[in-house]
RNA sequence: GGGGGCGUGGUGGAGAUGGUUACCACGCCGGCCUGUCAAGCCGGAGGUCGCGGGUUCAAAUCCCGUCGCUCCCGCCA
């Protein structure tokens, strides 16, 4: 683990300048000139104590730098620290500069009986321990950089689609009925009347495009009341939503995912997300690789599959998802796949119907779906007239309908998950790794 | 909801044909040490072996139940 990478620094300098005129960045240490006055802040990250000299590595945002003190070490692990001192330099200082310690003043004093060891490698730690004690975890270097990682996933999702003219909006989790599916939703007691957690932002988002929007966006959380409980499900989870009118058909979305995709793996191979690939020995599709995923239609899948796992398969189940990767691998260099045209049965009855099949799609990267999508019925007529085969009738979609009584354009859209791209991009075994605080069947703290 | 595996100090593991003070590493406490960087050396504390019941002279070990974790499937992002 590079624990001495300069690479954190960034400009926190600059930004604590007008709150903190003289708080130097731990990993900017090493840029100063020997025998200057410096002050750190930040928590003891490791204690090395030798006699008549100690070695203290404190850590802050931006990385580590080397504390020295004459004797005994005035701290104890993970006490919050400011220290004044003088920069020194010393060849076997990590990064070549230290700090020599003057006055230390404690912030926070720590508890010796931390639970988990926040210097140790989260690796050697079971998933279950690290998330029940979570406050301690997420100051696991390699586990903050995950997050840092999943931050810049975000604003490169966001920063791209802004860029095509989508505008970002923030819809109500609060809904009055579960129309789709119509299982997994949250009950809420909302001043005696019994609403629900959104499971998905789907008619809003739908609703926004026929707002005039035409192009929105959603960062949002989602919920879904299933009681599965695996290394791909959350209860609650991240959902990165898109919606878009005037499009032809799941090409024009297919297009747009990738595109979201490529910005999102250039640009983390840059600054701290790329610190965290690192860490991880992670890496990303380049943009080329990425516009060779094969777009294959359901049956075909289905046919490859159970080519490749020598069994008849009926469905496209987690097995399948895994070869059909392997196989888009193998024969286009891509561990990603569209796969297209999913069956009525399959899909909500808003999807677009293309005789037994729907202009829908998944797309599988390696060996998990992280993105549902596919063009939606925007003509009112049409939708009610779909209602009877999926068992249900006007009434119960309540306002929903109003989106195309009164005129909507073509329009479809996806959600990629934004746990599982995390997970999927650093090679997790759990997603609920990927969730700072993940609710699952039997978790709702910390 | 169905099936398999596993529960041992704070953490991660060993011990499993039953046998008496349950082992190791890290962490913690005390001591030594002036260049550590997973510091080192010496000493110490910490566990009713998930819980309940049973078999037995004797159970971490075998049996039953229960709870928890984990993997696979169903379902999904």
């Amino acid at each position: 683990m590079p624990e001495w990478s300069t690479e954190g620094a960034r400009q926190m300098g600059e930004t604590d300048a007008q709150t903190s005129p003289v708080r130097t960045a731990a990993a900017r240490v090493a840029d100063m000139d020997a025998g200057a006055v410096v002050q750190v802040a930040g928590w003891v990250h490791r204690v090395r104590e030798l006699g008549q000299v100690s070695f203290v590595v404190l850590r802050d945002r931006s990385g580590f730098v080397q504390i020295v003190y004459e004797g005994a070490a005035p701290v104890t692990s993970e006490t919050v620290v400011r220290i004044q001192g003088l920069t020194a330099a010393n060849e076997k200082a990590p990064g070549g500069m230290e700090v020599r310690a003057q006055e230390t003043e404690v912030l926070g004093p720590a508890a010796l009986d931390a639970p988990i060891p926040v210097a140790a490698d989260p690796d050697g730690i079971g998933i279950e321990t690290l998330l029940d004690h979570r406050i301690l975890s997420l100051r696991m270097p390699k586990i903050r950089a995950m997050f840092q990682l999943q931050s810049e996933i975000v604003r490169l999702f966001a920063e791209y689609l802004r860029a095509q003219d989508f505008t970002e909006v923030k819809t109500s989790k609060l809904i009055g009925s579960g129309t789709e599916g119509g299982t997994g939703l949250f009950e809420v007691d909302y001043f005696g009347e019994r609403v629900f957690l959104a499971q998905s932002p789907q008619f809003y988002k739908q609703a926004m495009v026929a707002s005039g929007l035409e192009r929105v966006f959603e960062i949002g959380a989602a919920y879904r009341a299933e009681k599965h409980d695996t290394p791909r499900h959350l209860n609650e989870y991240v959902s990165l939503d898109v919606e878009m009118g005037f499009i032809d058909g799941i090409d024009d979305l297919m297009d747009l995912e990738l595109g979201i995709l490529q910005h999102i793996f250039a640009g983390v191979k840059d600054g701290v997300a790329a610190t965290a690939l690192e860490q991880y020995g992670a890496s990303v599709p380049d943009a080329d690789a990425l516009s060779r995923t094969p777009r294959i239609d359901y049956e075909e899948a289905k046919a490859i599959a159970s080519e490749r796992t020598g069994k008849r398969l009926f469905d496209l189940n987690p097995e399948a998802e895994r070869v059909l990767c392997d196989w888009a691998e193998a024969e286009h260099g891509i561990e990603a796949v569209f796969v297209t045209g999913f069956p009525r049965k399959k899909r909500p009855f808003y999807t677009w119907p293309d005789g037994r099949q729907t202009a829908s799609f998944d797309l599988l990267f390696r060996g998990l779906e992280i993105t549902t999508g596919g063009k939606r019925i925007h003509d009112y007529d049409m939708l009610v007239g779909e209602l009877p085969k999926f068992g249900m009738k006007p009434e119960d979609l309540g306002d929903y309908l109003s989106i195309f009584r009164y005129g909507c354009p073509p329009h479809g859209g996806f959600a990629i998950g934004l746990e599982r791209l995390t997970q999927k991009i650093l090679g997790l075994e759990n997603v609920k790794a990927a969730s700072l605080f993940p609710r699952d069947r039997k978790r709702v703290r910390p």
